[in-house]
DNA sequence: GATAATGCC
């Protein structure tokens, strides 16, 4: 494949969160600290921010600016008293950064320098410097929307522009805001992100400085194609062994894929390509890497090669942000990416194979330059990249909004409609979430006014989807707490079942025994009750295909949801066998997710008579019951309903009859 | 009739 050389690009690359990457032997923290570029811009820099409210601060990668700039204000003694935040949109990141400041500041970490993420609250009374997950402090900011504890907000990573942070960007401008017109202490926001979105963030801001930071980056070689490719997982393969029979034995590949599925396969024709090279050709070892990789394999990525023998990485985006290999030389992009979409019209998520954005090319290709200089092979040609989208569009424009809406009004917003948001989503995916929500009876209307309900309050309790919230909340009714309680854990955890393609038969006839006929609910809820009935045994999870981190963490979630139910002082009650009330209580909170059997064997939505399919992962892939609710759609080849339970008809009725009536209505008109 | 990017509360 013919590449043209390419002069490096005048940018930088953005900064992977630091902390992220696994330690290898440095000097001690306080010696390493006034290394960094930042040190030398203290003086002026605290000059200038003691006297803005607000300012965006573009720092590069290696500018030491996430764990240096809280530090520098609080010795400044800037935001006394008061609690300096910085948020995260990765609870790792925001752990280790605690950890590494903690240690700069020789102290123990949890006192004047803690983390508070979910499940794991390492701060006190004394804690000055907290870094928190930026959902962490949305939730605080439902209980305190002026976040009086808070002198300092720091958003961090803010170009990735998560859901979390998007909406809490709108609420510290207005705590800001409001804190200023009552006269109480000011809140200093400081948005910290890489070399994006800067006019953006500054206009949002009122016009906020842009205060840039130097930072460190190797230089990183950029390659394009001269002509397009028509299959880029060929060009990916080519490309992939032309660099190993070139360069060094030492120097490691990243190779950006799609999919767990995609990346499966490559990598078998990698390792079956390998055996055939010519002689004194380096070895290979491939190894695959997406989220859904049990953690042990993930590990094998870091683990560093024998001499003599090259490491090719066939990562997802995971790679992009949250996992940082060290030692890549070769970055090979092949300019696409598995994304979801979201289309309020018809309530449905597609999943599509589709091209980066400039932005999200860069940030590939940084992976290439860490720690030493770095070559990157874009399969694509420098024409097409001039026409990719210059930006991800970000997360809150892709999304069912029913959560972040449910949010907005606990944060008592007066009009969720004209909230303040840095990209605004469609009205018409705001009307979506709160007709959404109007359904699963949160939300009224009181003197002209969308307010939450008292059921609507509850749900907003529960860190949860709006249509989970509500399962918990009905399941009284159905004397089913306990069973609701431990589907909607396991519902809302990366999946507990561990599917590896090439071991398909196996985790076929391994499952067999879970299977429930009522459909995949409560089949999970066989596995729960299975994976309790050995205590969790690693062993027994390994030979069952069970993902043993996931159910920890779901075990966790469930604790989490549990003590919310006992504040409410919901009865929580199981229902043994009587698996229909189980299903009675899906049908009273999944009712929107309805879809009938037709009679050429096919099935369509109640609602939108939206043509639908039973995703081939559900246990009744095989079977046609006449009435279903389900989790969620996704369209990938076809539109899949996934999470299927079969229920009666009249369930649907007797949950929402009013909606089920209109919708008849509509059918017919 | 044939399969799910990432992250967080």
């Amino acid at each position: 494949m013919a590449q043209d050389r390419q002069e490096p690009p005048a940018k930088r690359f953005k900064a992977a969160p630091p902390g992220t990457q696994p330690q290898s032997a440095a000097p001690p923290a306080h010696v390493q600290r006034r290394s960094l570029p930042i040190s030398g811009a203290r003086g002026p820099l605290l000059a200038r921010l003691r006297r803005l409210d607000t300012a965006v601060l573009i720092g590069e990668t290696g500018s030491g600016k996430t764990t240096q700039l809280p530090q520098f204000l609080y010795e400044a003694g800037i935001g006394q008293p008061g609690v300096i935040a910085v948020t995260q949109p990765r609870r790792v990141a925001a752990v280790t950064l605690a950890a590494r400041v903690a240690e700069e500041k020789r102290t123990e970490l949890g006192k004047l320098v803690g983390y508070t993420v979910r499940f794991d609250d390492c701060s006190c009374a004394q804690t000055r410097l907290r870094f928190l997950t930026d959902g962490m402090l949305l939730r605080e900011a439902i209980g305190d929307p002026l976040l009086h504890k808070y002198s300092v907000a720091i958003l961090d990573e803010a170009h990735e522009r998560t859901i979390h942070t998007d909406v809490l960007f709108g609420v510290v401008k207005a705590a800001q805001k409001k804190r200023k017109e009552r006269g109480l202490r000011p809140l200093k926001v400081i948005v910290m992100s890489a070399t994006m979105d800067v006019d953006l963030f500054s206009q949002y801001f009122s016009g906020a400085p842009v205060i840039y930071l130097e930072g460190r980056q190797h230089p990183i070689d950029i390659f394009y194609t001269k002509e397009r490719q028509s299959d880029y997982l060929q060009a990916a393969l080519v490309s992939i062994f032309q660099i190993h029979q070139e360069a060094p034995a030492c120097q490691d590949i990243l190779v950006f894929l799609t999919g767990q599925e995609e990346i499966e396969a490559m990598t078998k024709t990698c390792r079956d390509v390998a055996q055939h090279l010519p002689e004194g050709c380096p070895r290979m070892t491939v190894l695959p890497l997406y989220a859904s990789l049990p953690h042990s394999q993930q590990l094998r990525a870091f683990k560093p090669t024998p001499e003599g023998c090259r490491k090719v990485i066939l990562s997802t985006n995971i790679a992009e942000t949250s996992i940082t290999i060290a030692g890549i030389k070769f970055v090979v992009d092949t300019g696409m990416v598995k994304a979801k979409k979201y289309s309020p019209d018809t309530g449905l998520e597609v999943l599509a194979v589709q091209q980066v954005s400039k932005a999200q090319a860069w940030q590939r290709t940084g992976r290439a330059g860490r720690q030493q200089s770095g070559v990157c092979y874009r399969l694509y040609t420098e024409e097409d990249f001039e026409k990719f989208e210059e930006m991800t569009t970000p997360e809150i424009q892709r999304c069912n909004l029913a959560s972040v809406v449910l949010q907005l009004l606990a944060l008592k917003i007066p009009n969720v409609l004209t909230f303040d948001f840095m990209s605004k989503p469609s009205p018409d995916a705001i009307q979506a979430a709160i007709d959404q929500l109007d359904l699963l009876g949160a939300v009224t209307q009181k003197e002209g006014q969308l307010v939450l309900t008292p059921l609507g309050k509850k749900m907003a309790a529960f860190p949860l989807d709006p249509k989970f919230s509500k399962a918990i909340l009905v399941s009284p009714q159905f004397h089913c707490a306990e069973e609701i309680l431990t589907i909607v854990s396991l519902l809302s955890v990366d999946s507990v079942l561990h599917n590896p393609p090439a071991q398909r038969d196996e985790v076929q006839a391994v499952r067999k025994k879970f299977i429930s006929s009522e459909g995949d609910h409560l089949t999970l809820l066989n596995v729960y009750r299975a994976y309790k009935s050995v205590n969790g045994h690693k062993g027994w999870c390994r030979e069952n295909f069970i993902n043993g981190r996931n159910m920890k963490l779901m075990a966790e979630v469930r604790a989490q949801l549990r003590d919310i139910c006992v504040k409410l002082s919901l009865p929580l009650e199981s229902c043994r066998g009587d698996t229909a009330a189980v299903r009675r209580c899906l049908a009273h909170s999944l009712f929107m997710n309805a879809a009938q059997l037709l009679p050429d064997g096919s099935y369509s939505t109640v609602g939108s008579q939206q043509a639908v399919a039973i995703h081939p992962s559900s246990v009744l892939f095989q079977c046609k019951p006449a009435c279903v609710v389900f989790t969620g759609l996704l369209r990938t080849s076809r539109c899949y309903m996934r999470d299927l339970c079969p229920v009666d008809a009249e369930w649907l009725l007797e949950a929402a009859p009013e909606f089920f009536h209109r919708k008849l209505r509509t059918a017919k008109s």
